[in-house]
DNA sequence: GACTTTTCACACTGCACGGTGTAGTTTTGT
DNA sequence: ACAAAACTACACCGTGCAGTGTGAAAAGTC
C-alpha cells in the first residue's frame, strides 16, 4: 500500500492551513470564521482546504487535536522536570508556570483548546481531555506531597487551585503584556505556596 | 409626552423574550442562536422581537445589560453584608460565595455576562464591566485588611485570587451538582484563608 | 520528458438566517 | 363600545457561507 501522499509541498500546505485556522478560530471564534477566510490566510485555495480536511468540522477537530497534543505534552514534560522533590516549591512552581506559558501561550495552544472545547463535535477526538492537564499536575503534586513539600489532601483540587491562580487568571485577561503575565504568575505562585506549602 | 408604552402584556412579553434569549444564548452561544429560536422559545412572534429590540445585537445588549446589572448589584450587596470586620473570615467568605452562587448562578447571570462579553459590540453598554466584580470585592477586602483580618497587599490581586479559587472554578465545570459546587466553594475559601487570612 | 499527484480558479447549489413589509387580529385603556 | 397599541402570521428579500464539480495548470517523482 504505497498510499503515502507525502508530497513535501502538500505537508507544508497542510501545516499552513492548520496554522491559519488556529489563528482565525482564536481571533474570531469558530462560527465567525469562514473557510474562505482560513484559505486566504493560509495562502491556499479553498478547494485545497476541503481536499485536506473533509469539512469545517474536520478542520476544527484537526486543529484541536494538534493543540491538545502539544499542550498535554508540554504539561507532562514541564511537570516532570520542574516540580521536583529536590527543589524549592516556589521556585519549581514558578518555573513550571512560565514553561507552560512560553510553551503553549505563545502558540495559543492552551487558549485554542479552551475555545474549541465546547464548540463542535470533539467526541472521540481526545477522550475527556477536559481536566487532563490538572490530572497530570495532580499526580506530580502527589509526589511532592509524599515528600512533605506540599500539604496532603485532595491532589486534584490542589492542582485545580494552582491552575486557577495562574493560568486561568492569565487566560481571562485579554491583551496581556509579557510582564503583566509574569506578575500574575509570581503572585499566583506566592498565594499557592502560602496555601499549600509547608 | 404620552409615549409610555406600558401595556402590561407588552412588559410581560418583553421579559419573556429577554429570558428566552438569555437561556438560548447561554445554551447554544450567540452565533448559533437564531432570532426565530428565541421567538419560539419565548412563545412570541419573531416580528415582536424586532418590535422590542431593533436587531439581534440590540437584543444581545439588552440581555447583557440586565444580567450585568443584577450581577453587580448582587456582588455589591453580598460583599457589604457578608464580608464584615466583626465576623470570622472563613465564615464570611463562604457565605459571600454562596450568596453569589444562589443569586446569580441560578439565573445564569454570571455565566451570561462572561459568555456575551467578547461577543458583539457591548461598547458603551456597561463601561468596562470587565473586572468590576473584582474591583468591588477588592474594595471590601481592603476594609478587612485594614482591620487586620486579611493580609495587606494588592487588594485587586487578592480579589482576583478569591474569584479564581471559587467562582471561576465553579463556572468552568459544566453540569455541576449543587453539592459539588458547594464543595468547590468550601475548598476554595479554605485555600484562600490559608493564603490570605491572618 | 512522461506520468502522477496536488493545487487552483471559478462557477455553482443549497440553505440558514437576519431583517422587513403588510394586513389582519387580539389586547387594553378610557 | 371604540380607538389606539400591540401582536401575529406569512411571505419575502438579500446575503454570507458550507460544500461540490470540473478542467486546466503546477509541482514533484521516476
Amino acid at each position: 500500500m504505497p498510499d503515502q501522499p507525502l508530497r513535501p509541498s502538500s505537508v507544508r500546505k497542510r501545516a499552513a492551513i492548520l496554522d491559519a485556522a488556529r489563528e482565525r478560530f482564536l481571533a474570531d471564534g469558530y462560527d465567525r470564521t469562514s473557510v474562505d477566510a482560513v484559505a486566504a490566510a493560509a495562502g491556499v485555495s479553498k478547494r485545497t482546504v476541503y481536499d485536506h480536511f473533509t469539512d469545517k468540522d474536520g478542520l476544527c477537530r484537526a486543529v484541536f487535536q494538534t493543540a491538545a497534543t502539544t499542550l498535554l505534552d508540554t504539561v507532562r514534560r514541564a511537570a516532570g522536570e520542574e516540580l521536583r522533590v529536590d527543589r524549592d516549591l516556589r521556585e519549581g512552581a514558578l518555573a513550571f508556570a512560565r514553561r507552560i506559558a512560553t510553551g503553549t501561550f505563545r502558540s495559543s495552544d492552551y487558549a485554542v483548546v479552551r475555545t474549541l472545547m465546547d464548540h463542535g463535535d470533539l467526541t472521540g477526538v481526545s477522550p475527556d481531555l477536559a481536566g487532563e492537564p490538572e490530572r497530570i499536575l495532580a499526580s506530580q503534586l502527589s509526589v511532592l506531597a509524599e515528600a512533605g513539600l506540599v500539604r496532603q489532601g485532595k491532589a486534584q483540587r490542589t492542582a485545580e487551585h494552582f491552575g486557577a491562580l495562574t493560568f486561568m487568571l492569565a487566560l481571562n485577561q485579554p491583551h496581556l503584556e509579557e510582564s503583566a503575565m509574569d506578575e500574575i504568575f509570581v503572585d499566583g505562585v506566592d498565594a499557592f505556596v502560602r496555601a499549600y506549602g509547608q
